[in-house]
DNA sequence: TATAGCATGTAATTAGTTACATGATTAA
DNA sequence: TTAATCATGTAACTAATTACATGCTATA
């Protein structure tokens, strides 16, 4: 087996946001706003030279297109692209995970706070992640709409991760901030 | 009030460590590694040239140090530099919160997968979490000694709000393989 | 005496964001 | 006619990782 070139992660959300019908840079990017960004973000300084290579390396078929007025680049996956897209969703490589948390970094140095001031870090992790929820929900309806009407199940299996792991903090904030309410109490 | 110069959040995390007692650029690198880095990493390529510039902001006081036999350079926090800490763990702006997951970006195109390999993809996912958990768990009687020791408690619940949020995504995992599972007996 | 760990640092590279430039079309 | 949206792109910048260089000390 030939050791085959790997790519960004960036060529992968392209791939796979072209298996899902987008056809444009511009749709791509308007698709990831609303999706894969909780979990996964790309900007068009990322997009548009990838999908360039992409072409180059003919995982992707490019032509003008003005079906909808305006003139566009319009893409597809060739053979090979959608090989490439199977054999990443398959492979068994490590999986990248980063978690950047500002909140949980201040938890982590709040010793040096007072019981109130503690209290309050708490809070606004829950907050934040709150609003995190209320975003969710409300790109559930569209996503739910879309889904059904492209036959897809995994974009909402997708969101519905996204609210759990907000929950589960929203929950986990909640109790912290009883026991520790409760504890300033008996001091 | 005059507009405070804003830190890099590596300025922090060295803050931080400095308040909770840590004195040399080595040490703080070796509990970020035991401890934040599973919600904020930092490189040495980050630390040192901070701590020099941290130094020249007045923040923290450096000295040559040889009280370990070896020499080092060890530092701690000024009054500006405690102050400065103290702002940032109390102040309102907005949180940074990032998260990438290239597992969940799989399973946001797992629609062009069969059945099988859907199910093995949230099965991939659940097992990166529950080894997560595991280094989680090992850390852990470490962190409990240090902090009885030093008198804290934040760095604890700061671990055990990392195991919950790998036990809720452990969680979300077996229940969508459950349904999942069920689904393809179903078809 | 050799290996592991303590300790400090930087150069080169890669990744990623931001901001800007440009222009067309559609809907209010 | 004007604002919003569609659409493509890049230059400049900032952040961050990686890999390397160096050398000491404690321990097996």
């Amino acid at each position: 087996m030939e050791p085959r070139a790997d790519h960004s992660k960036t060529a992968y959300v392209i791939l796979g946001m072209l298996a899902l019908g987008r056809q444009t840079g511009y749709e791509i990017k308007s698709l990831v706003d609303i999706s894969t960004r909780f979990f996964w973000a790309a900007s068009y300084g990322q997009i548009y030279p990838e999908l360039k290579r992409l072409e180059q390396a003919g995982l992707i078929r490019g032509k003008e297109d003005r079906t909808n007025g305006r003139k566009r680049r319009s893409y597809e996956l060739t053979a090979a692209g959608r090989e490439t897209l199977h054999d990443w969703l398959t492979s068994d490589e490590l999986l990248v995970r980063e978690l950047r948390h500002e909140g949980v970094l201040k938890l982590f140095f709040s010793d040096v706070l007072t019981p109130e001031e503690q209290l309050e870090q708490i809070r606004r992790i829950r907050r934040a992640h709150e609003a995190t929820r209320q975003q969710l929900e409300e790109i559930a309806p569209g996503a739910r709409e879309a889904d059904e009407a492209r036959g897809l199940r995994f974009t909402l299996l997708t969101l519905d991760w996204g609210i759990a792991y907000q929950d589960a903090i929203i929950d986990w904030c909640t109790r912290a901030e009883r026991e520790l309410g409760a504890a300033a109490l008996e001091a």
